[in-house]
DNA sequence: TTAATTATTTGACTAATATCAAAATATACC
DNA sequence: GGTATATTTTGATATTAGTCAAATAATTAA
């Protein structure tokens, strides 16, 4: 148990993840934060950011063992808990409750997709950075905002103006 | 196992679930499509389109046994198969293959979704449209126009011009 | 079949945001 | 501390798509 998970640390800017690549580990953020981002016309968009305490994985190359389309990359020094794949599987079979919380995890992080995805849409650039303001104030602080505008949907000026007009 | 699941079967445009209500099923739907959708602003916003072999349910209510904030309403008449929440768990108990299940639906709801969001963002009208005729052609087929439009995210009377200018 | 209703298209105009370029600011590094 | 680099802001302009209103077209029901 303890024994299939192993300590990862890395450093600023370092990628976890590199489009391409087939990622075959899951992790356990336990400190630091990073963003999963991909390229569009030569433009980095961030879609996603994780946190303390954030399973971590290019889901779509995880469970599919494709190459991944999205890069993970750190955006503070990190600590990790890495699961490969295959002790993960071995893990769920042995233990009904671990297949439990691999299910729940999933529950979870569906909502929060769904939630992001209506909230998102049919937003003008004002309500989605207030919307982030109220309820994911920490992204705010701990995120560069060339990574916040592509996550909001809109362009690094228009978030700057944004900005200005809130404060 | 059989008798946890009941047939229903429903006609075009009846509701499956309405919002303000809690929605304590899991439904498999095995003919006929329906869509997810949302008020805003005295708009109804489709957020998704369900058809045959597809598991429906309002998941963040039937996650959380919170009132639902979606409506989902039948597009045609429709035979589909319910299970309560109960039974479901009382299913998992019981056996840990419909756990599996259970977890792999998950993952395959979560990587459709995360599609949708990745190729929805930064995208122009045009480009949703002709991917959404290129990879989910059935759903130009048998969802009216006003659906999908909001559904991709732009107006209707946008929608119309870029088919116009498709065709 | 016709009338009523609903869905779709079209037109004119407006608003929001993207884009490109440059300036200002902040951060990292030697 | 000063230079180089990266990030953010600002300005001017172009595009895209939204809105509102009206006209067609297509469905539905009597």
């Amino acid at each position: 148990m303890r024994e299939s998970f192993n300590e990862v640390t890395l450093t600023k800017n370092d990628y976890l993840v590199r489009e391409g690549k087939t990622c075959r580990h899951l992790y356990f953020l336990q400190q630091g934060c990073l963003r999963g981002f991909y390229n569009l016309d030569g433009k980095e968009i961030t879609h996603w950011f994780a946190f303390e305490n954030d399973f971590v994985t290019s889901f779509y190359s995880f469970i599919t063992l494709q190459p991944a389309v999205e890069n993970i990359q750190l955006l503070e020094n990190c600590t990790l808990w890495s699961i490969s794949k295959d002790s993960l599987t071995n893990l769920m079979n042995r233990y009904t409750d671990i297949e439990r919380l691999v299910r729940i995890a999933y529950e979870t992080y569906y909502l929060r997709l769904e939630e992001r995805f209506i909230n998102g849409q049919f937003k003008t650039a004002v309500e989605r950075y207030s919307d982030l303001l109220q309820h994911t104030p920490h992204i705010v602080e701990r995120v560069p905002l060339g990574c916040i505008a592509s996550y909001l949907g809109i362009s690094q000026e228009t978030l700057s103006r944004v900005r200005g007009k809130l404060i």
